[in-house]
Formats: C-alpha cells, structure tokens, sequence
DNA sequence: CACCCCCTACTACAATTTGTAGTGTAAGGA
DNA sequence: TCCTTACACTACAAATTGTAGTAGGGGGTG
C-alpha cells in the first residue's frame, strides 16, 4: 500500500489518487461501513452517472494497490479502505515530512518558519513547544 | 519549467526526474559549462554506451520543459540548464514544505520534530533559533 | 564539384499509470 | 428454464519516460 508519488498540483487526496480514484476514495473513507461498488456509483454521480464497469475497474485496481479490501457477502462484494483516513494521511505526513528533510536539510528548515508563518502561524507556537518538550526529555 | 511530482522512491534528483532524465541533470549541474549531446552522452557511459539519439530525445524533451536551455554554438547545440542546481533545489524545497504544511497542518508539525531529531538533532536547534529570530521582528 | 559524414529533426514503439467501457460468465430468482 | 445482476476479463486512449531507427541538411574532403 506503498504510495509512490506526491503531487504538486492539487490537493487533499488529489495529492496521492488519480482524479476518479481520489473521489472513490473520499466516499469511502466518509462512509463508516463498507459499500458495494453499486453504492459507489450511486454516490459518485454529479451531472454524469459514471459507468459501472469503470467504477469496478477503478475500485479493484486499489484493491490490487493494497488500498481497499473486498469481502464477499452475500452475491456482491464489499469494498471498504485497508486503513481509516486519519491514519493514511499519518502516514502520508511523516513519510513525506522525513523525506523532505533527508533530501534537503537545513534548506527544509528554513522553508518550514516561513510556511508555517504564512499557513497558520499559531504552528509555529505549537512547533516551539514540541521542540522544548523534546529537549527536556533528555 | 514547473514540477509536477516529488518520488516517495529514490533519492536526489531521483525524485523528481525519471533514471536516465535524473543521469543527465546530474551531468549537466555538475559541469560549469554548457555541453553538447555527444559529451553528456560520453559523460553518462558507465557500462555501456547510450545511443545517441535516446541521448538526444531526453534533452530535448527537458527543454521542452522549460528545464534545459540550448544555444546554437556552430554546428551543434549546447545545453545547459536553466537554472542552477540550487535554485532548482531552492524552489522544490519551498514549494514540497509550502504543500506539506497546507495539507497536513499541525501533523505535519509534528513530524518536523520526529524527522529533525532522526536525521540531524542539530537542525532542531536551529530551527529554534529560526523561530525566534521571526518572533523577534514583530 | 561530388560525395560523405556528422548532427539534428522527426517518427515510432514499449512499459506504466489512470480513466473509460465492452463483452463474457456464473449464480440466483421468477 | 430463462433472465437479471454482479463480477471477471479484455481492451483502448492519453500521458510519461526510455529507447532507437530513419531522414535531411550543411559543411568539409578528395
């Protein structure tokens, strides 16, 4: 369930997903109980109602990937994500975050003050902290 | 001259560059001067020798991209890029800790501090100090 | 002057990823 | 028994990247 890419354009899970991929997604991991593909379907219409077979092609392709689960029951199949939003997008943070600074260093901690500083800088605070709470465990 | 993708695989400029893309950027920053294909193609040659036209197409496709620049110097071209490595490094930085702090706030904080320490706990201090020092000015 | 060589341009094909969709098949209900 | 339904299998298009063949033009050489 390796994801491979970050992408620059985008955002939210546009950032790891293809388009249609990312918008399965979304439904899946906003509904608590696993859906069939028909429900899906039925969520994922806005003008266009997407074809069945695309839908089932597109879902099965993240179960290949290790991103969804199937199980049978009844004479369909229920989809639902291997693991909950909260911790892909964990994950997806501290893979992408350790990469970042491996790859660039003192360059990422420079860009990181002012990011901080332009987004919200109430993290900045938040980051001060985590830092002396860091040091004072030693 | 935009990047579209930051690679969870490889390293260096392995993450933003597919293998043989990556070889020749590596050649064309590690050199001062511009270059001619057949040198950056007698410059790539580990085990075998590249053909020169796949040499060609590469470049070619990166000025597309608005990555190299060439210039027509007598009967050849020259390449170069068009912007220094660490401009290059410069902007991917910016923009990967500007995305990653958009998309994952205050988790991201968090493992800013976890990477920091893992990779080089000397870091953490001068992000303290970086911190400060932005709190200082107002 | 004719010809050849070198370098470039153009074209093409394979593999991968993602979106899209048709056809075939099996199983259960009417 | 036959039809509906859901799934499996197959296929194709566009984009990306690596790979390479063929064609063409311009200048040097015999």
């Amino acid at each position: 369930m390796k994801m491979h890419n970050f992408k620059y354009e985008g955002s939210g899970l546009n950032r790891f997903f293809g388009p249609l991929e990312a918008k399965i997604m979304e439904i899946l991991w906003t509904t608590t109980a696993a859906l069939t593909i028909k429900e899906v379907q039925a969520k994922l219409d806005q003008d266009k109602v997407m074809n069945f077979n695309t839908v089932m092609t597109v879902m099965n392709r993240l179960v290949d990937k290790g991103i969804l689960q199937k199980n049978s029951v009844a004479r369909s199949f229920m989809y639902k994500p291997v693991v909950t939003r909260d911790v892909f997008m964990e994950t997806q943070s501290k893979e992408l975050t350790f990469d970042l600074i491996e790859e660039f260093g003192s360059l990422a901690v420079t860009h990181m003050v002012d990011a901080l500083d332009k987004v919200d800088p109430d993290l900045l605070d938040k980051l001060e902290l985590k830092i002396k709470e860091l040091k004072k465990d030693r």
